[in-house]
RNA sequence: GGUCCUGUGGCCGAGUGGCUAGGCAGAGCUCUGCAAAAGCUUCCACAGCGGUUCGAAUCCGCUCGGGACCUCCA
């Protein structure tokens, strides 16, 4: 069964066919480095990264390109003579890259804490100044775009009338009508240089205040608000690729400006396969600077911030992401998050278990109906992320199964009950879909071994206690341990395992 | 105002025209020195009102509610 995505653009499901296989190019729109990465970030790039994992387990070789913006955009155009980058520079009294530099390792700080694999090139829009100058001046050249004092901007008026007839208005993305877009803009100051409002920035020029500018064949400026996309995507993915993601926010104006551009550029509609993740909302609202309700990923793992009664876990969010589809809300909450906790717990101990248990003989079957069921569960992984990347039934499925694990754990069910082919097929799956596609793993604290050592120690200690009936000292190793974040689990067979928090 | 999405059990969330995802929480049971963990069983649903259909939570219409975009934003 072939991988289908949804595709923005025709508003449905298609079939995946890359432009030039096994190759595939995939741009995903990155963050604006001005500020500390929050929930909302997570999502498409956890998104993204299983995507871009998933398409390299179907033998595909990705090119994942993902952009920092340190160039900074306006807070509102025209309006104030700084940008987000230059006026916090001011505040903090930082260098504008100094601001960019400390954001940026932020921002993989908390990437890297997710499991998000890196991407292959992370172009900067200010180390591509040269290409965006080259783009606007191909846009002059060609008619759509003109300068007015300095600044530069694109004529979406005349793209739209004469893409139109080619098929490709201007909105083409988002389902919009420019004349519809023309009646409800909203005023803005200072736009008087435009000549429609719907026109947008290519090029702007830097008031003397602007600390960061470029020389630019209209006098020294700063790039406008899409084009660093457009032409980094083509400098590194070409004319045409495969996929261009980012969030559904972005659909309009970032993308829609960004097909205009390229394809008058290029000639050509840049990406094949749009693709949108839905936003995070806290109590049903979208989480944004506008509603001030933003958490930010460092105040998610540590705890430390009014909204959150407890610290939560990177594998915690990624778990929480991926348990719903990538298109529909996913409303935040301290018992949502504190749900996946618990699931992801159970989960990856079962995993954990099964990776160590040796796969029986050569044995049969003995409970066939059992057996079949399995091998369904599993092989429906592929299936439903083939659906659109369906992670939300991948991880129902694993469920289901870790039941079916957890019950040969306890000998619930008969070690025998599966064929050795199937628990085979069920171990290796498992750790491919776990591990290496949804990018979930287990990480324990202090893991060298000596720790392992001294918690066997106390575990002999305990067991010996036990079978002296000296409850005292066993519950007491078992509670002062608990109180440490060590949780000491008795198994069927009078083993002991433990899990630490 | 324009464009569009959405309303599922205590909470979060899949989903298909007929066969009641899954997780967390609740209840009962098994196991246990007691617990925890684990397993088993179980309660609770498809916003409302019409329509199409042999049959709709799933299709259509209306009503009510929620949200997104139109402005930097994942």
């Amino acid at each position: 069964m072939p991988l289908k995505v949804y595709n923005s653009l025709t508003r449905q499901k298609e079939e995946f066919v890359p432009i030039n296989a096994p190759y595939v190019g995939m741009y995903v729109c990155g963050p604006t480095v001005s500020g500390e990465s929050h929930l909302g970030h997570a999502r498409p790039y956890v998104t993204f990264d299983v995507l871009y994992r998933y398409l390299m387990h179907n033998g595909y070789k990705v090119r994942y390109v993902r952009n920092l913006t340190d160039a900074g955009h306006f807070e509102e155009e025209g309006r104030e003579a700084e940008d987000k980058i230059s006026k916090k520079a001011v505040l903090e009294k930082l260098e504008p890259m100094e601001l960019v530099q400390k954001y940026t390792n932020l921002y993989h700080w908390a990437m890297g804490r997710l499991n998000n694999l890196p991407p292959s090139i992370e172009p900067t829009a200010t180390g591509h100044i040269i290409e965006q100058i080259e783009m606007i001046k191909k846009l002059i050249a060609d008619g759509y775009a003109y300068e007015v004092n300095g600044s530069v901007y694109f004529d979406v008026e005349k793209y739209n009338t004469d893409y139109s007839q080619k098929g490709q208005p201007y909105g083409i993305l988002s389902g919009r009508v420019l004349e519809e877009q023309i009646e409800s803009t909203r005023e803005l100051d200072n736009q008087d240089e435009k000549r429609n409002r719907s026109d947008f920035a290519l090029w702007k020029k830097a008031p003397p205040e602007h600390i960061m500018r470029w020389q630019s064949p209209w006098g020294e400026g700063f790039p406008g608000w899409h084009i660093e996309c457009s032409a980094m995507a083509t400098k590194y993915l070409g004319e045409e690729f495969d996929i261009h993601g980012g969030g559904m926010d972005l659909q309009f104006p970032h993308h829609e400006c960004e097909i205009a551009q390229s394809t008058v550029c290029n000639h050509k509609m840049p990406a094949r396969y749009w693709m949108h993740n839905n936003m995070i909302t806290i109590n049903g609202r979208k989480m944004g600077k506008s509603y001030n309700n933003v958490i930010k990923l460092s105040e998610l793992f540590s705890g430390g911030h009014p909204l959150l009664e407890q610290p939560y876990h990177p594998m915690t969010i990624r778990f929480f992401i991926l348990q719903s589809h990538y298109r529909g809300t996913l409303d935040f909450s301290n018992e949502a998050l504190q749900a996946s906790e618990k699931a992801l717990k159970r989960l990856m101990e079962s995993f954990e278990w099964l990776s160590q248990w040796p796969v029986p003989g050569n044995q049969q079957a003995a409970d066939q109906a059992l057996d079949a069921k399995v091998q369904k569960l599993v092989g429906e992984f592929e299936q439903f992320m083939d659906d659109d990347l369906n992670t939300a039934k991948v991880l129902a499925n694993m469920f289901e199964l870790v039941s079916v694990i957890n019950s040969i754990k306890d000998k619930h069910i008969p070690v025998n009950a599966l064929a050795a082919a199937t628990v085979d097929t069920l171990k290796k799956q498992l750790q491919l879909f776990v591990e290496d596609i949804f990018g979930l793993k287990q990480e324990r604290a202090g893991d060298d071994g000596k720790l392992d050592g001294v918690l066997q120690l106390l575990i002999d200690i305990r067991k010996d206690a036990k079978s002296r009936k000296d409850f005292v000292t066993s519950d007491k190793i078992r509670n002062e341990l608990a109180t440490l974040g060590v949780q000491l689990k008795d198994e069927k067979d009078g083993g002991v395992s433990y899990t630490i928090a």
